[in-house]
DNA sequence: CGCCATAGTGCTGTTTCAGAACTTGCTGGG
DNA sequence: CCCAGCAAGTTCTGAAACAGCACTATGGCG
């Protein structure tokens, strides 16, 4: 089965991790919802290729929850912000982020 | 980056997502919470191919998500079942279906 | 014996990804 | 003027992951 079929499934997470299922999407949800809004910003934070940044930064936006926007006319530079309707995946986030520091501690951190 | 260099990072989302935040795990968790326990079901239920489905298994397993679980002698079957954390998902799969369930309709299927 | 059930494994071709260089449009310095 | 730099991408090449299907292994049943 091809992923993009998911978004037609009758089950509301497959439909969620359709869009947003790939391994460095939320990731970037993540750096959105720090702060960060530049192509620059997601690249360093991430670590992620430059590449495939822009592939999903378009996918984000075409599901309606990053929008891109110009900052700069002059040279044109656009910024990506989330929408409504990517905030409201902070909660997502936030359960996943309570389970990995409860369940997944740094392993060489010193942990004092 | 490799993805699996994210099992160090600081962040806890990136920490979780090392583990789950491929393509079909989170799917395999749905199935599981669901009550599906046998490799077979997982298949049909989820469409993905078998190759892939053994790979994400073993790896739910060695990250103690999943418990490989003799279920027969006779012929060795084997099934699977959540640990207590893999049962400690449910909140974060939950939250995934809210905010599907809320911003992605189906799209085709009719809605009564 | 032949056929079924179940949990995988092998094989082959396609798609996606990583990593680094390159492009485009403008700014500011010499 | 001319070159360096910044920012948001795009292009290119080889490596890794994936899809789809056939196949194996072990035992039960008729």
């Amino acid at each position: 089965m091809k992923w993009s079929e998911l978004s037609d499934n009758w089950c509301p997470v497959a439909r969620t991790l359709s869009v947003l299922g790939d391994r460095w999407t939320l990731l970037i949800l993540r750096d959105c919802l720090l702060g960060l809004s530049r192509f620059e910003q997601f690249a360093e934070s991430s670590g992620m290729t430059r590449h495939i940044l822009a592939d999903r930064l378009k996918r984000l936006v075409e599901a309606g929850i990053l929008v891109r926007n110009l900052y700069s006319e002059a040279p044109k530079r656009y910024d990506y912000v989330l929408t409504e309707k990517g905030q409201e995946l902070a909660p997502a986030l936030m359960t996943l982020r309570d389970w990995g520091k409860k369940h997944l501690p740094v392993r060489r951190a010193s942990v004092s």
